[in-house]
DNA sequence: GCAATGGCTGTTAGCGCTATCACTACCAGA
DNA sequence: TCTGGTAGTGATAGCGCTAACAGCCATTGC
């Protein structure tokens, strides 16, 4: 008992005394078993974190905002990644829950229905990150999606382009590239435009992509004066295209993407995008995990966050 | 008991129960708890994964291996990220270790010797990744980035540039980094030269900071003809940077990185680089963890992985 | 003097599972 | 008939810790 005292900084020994056990442990080569201590103090410092993908890197950044936040707070995330598919988002979930975490981190809104209802009665803390457009089992930290989409067609249309095209990834689950989509072409509908074309990919490099959408975008329809990508990777990797290929970027073509990735900063050019929040994301959910840690089920907070759209280079002003 | 055997899928049930388990356990939303599990059979289906950060790309290519291969065994992995902190990287694997994973994957040979005794001792398959330049302390699987250095180097000279300058991270627990460094300068030296001029950064976008630091390099050494750069990121910023300023590259001037980072493939100009394996690394790792549950200790392996050198657009041929 | 307090250490029970063995029912074969 | 096997299920102990409380000694206040 003693022991377990010093090991946890907990309760009152006396220095001499630690300083024994401290030693002892230290020769021994003494690691505690947390199994053991999570199952009778029924305390288990983990936090779940569940995301889609680490090679996208947005979820890496959410999860630097996440530990950085967790940092002192003596709880560890534990990352779970579910490849955008459901059912296992589902499965990573059970496997996750099953080790009774102090909380659950995860991306997005939408989850099979096993999923809500583990999620709805595990008893602890969850936070549904980067998305608000939806409603929260628990509690939710996020941008609306769907808006940020209309903000860009706003931009995009107020700056004069009208033949605009869209490229994106070909992924049925990401619903959040999806509703910005569904905003963008809201916007576009309610001034009288559609798309004049669109391209998916999926998989490779994604700067490699872009390029390749985009020469094939500019070879089927010459006439388009506005590349909308739906992330600043295929975004920058068309840039790169049509700066090679000599374009008046952005008199006669106009281009943005999504996400503000700091990564690409070196770029001659600077892609309109707009900052998806990455970072606060991760440190308000993590705050949440943290906070809730010392008061009793709170009721559940949705906080949106606000992406500022950058004009950069590739908008033409005014 | 039936239950538990049900839920595992372990012993002889009569298809009947089992249903009534299984339909009891969904309506009741029952999740087994893994810590009375793990406590009860002395096994935990975990794999840790300590690496420096997630947000060099490099790792989480490594996690993507890994997380493939571990796929249908039953373990999983969980990461940890010590930020090139030897202390931290210590008590990171402490924690680790206390949650008796079935496995330690780890990138690096170089730890505390507190850390380095834990891992003696843990008893439990340890697996160091990236580097082989060491003594591990069970297994490893890697590239000697010493040698890659080298090869670099020789491949530089032959191509018959001599005023060569560096640019690289200034961190000096990037070991990996360091070793190739030394290897680089190994060749040079063997062949009469040393570098005319080198430039370290920390933190930022690696693009822009390629960008910044080639500025810098060039105006205050006009003369050099090879830039040399830690990781293909920085190299990717500096290939802009010379394209941008119409610089005769590879003729008057050439460029070459480290890691085959996938993610630049679009840029119009490849840059020279070797591919430091990552994905196999991670493969390799997985399956050296998952292939030792079944068989007892058995000896310490060290896999050797060879990088290939890829001369891109960026040296000259001949 | 005694009770009360606080600092420190030890004892006991039990967290929620699983390993192991015990037990029952049933059937095949001698 | 009995033995021996097998399929299915239950009873018991214990994994290595921590919560809760018990106990002890030294000090303090009156």
């Amino acid at each position: 008992m003693t022991v377990s005292r010093v090991l946890r900084n907990r309760g009152d020994v006396s220095a001499t005394t630690r300083e024994r056990v401290l030693e002892a442990a230290r020769t021994l080569g003494y690691v505690p078993n947390k199994i053991a201590g999570a199952l009778a103090s029924q305390r288990v410092n983990l936090v779940g974190v569940v995301i889609p993908s680490l090679s996208n890197m947005v979820f890496p950044e959410v999860m630097t905002g996440i530990s950085e936040m967790l940092e002192g707070t003596g709880l560890q995330p534990v990352v779970g990644v579910s490849n955008y598919l459901p059912d296992r988002e589902e499965s990573v979930i059970y496997e996750m829950l099953s080790w009774r975490p102090s909380g659950l981190i995860i991306a997005g809104l939408e989850h099979t229905p096993a999923a809500q209802a583990m999620l709805a009665r595990a008893g602890i803390p969850i936070v549904e990150i980067m998305d608000i457009d939806g409603t929260p089992v628990d509690h939710a930290v996020g941008i609306s999606h769907r808006r940020a989409g209309r903000q860009m067609a706003e931009a995009i249309i107020s700056a004069g382009y009208r033949r605009i095209a869209f490229m994106g990834t070909q992924m049925p689950n990401d619903h959040r590239a999806r509703k910005r989509l569904e905003g963008f072409e809201e916007v576009l509908a309610a001034n009288g435009l559609t798309l004049i074309d669109r391209e998916f990919y999926s998989g490779g490099s994604a700067l490699l992509k872009g390029r390749e959408m985009t020469e094939a975008v500019l070879s089927r329809s010459p006439d388009v004066d506005f590349l909308y990508y739906s992330n600043d990777m295929i975004g920058a990797g068309g840039l790169l295209y049509c700066l090679d290929k000599g374009l008046d970027v952005p008199g006669k073509i106009g281009l943005a993407g999504f996400n503000g990735v700091e990564l690409l900063d070196g770029i001659s050019r600077k892609l309109a995008t707009m900052d998806a929040c990455r970072l606060e994301i991760g440190r308000r959910a993590a705050q949440m995990i943290s906070g809730k840690q010392t008061l009793g089920k709170p009721a559940p907070e949705v906080i949106e966050l606000f992406p500022v759209l950058q004009t950069g280079d590739t908008i033409r002003k005014g």
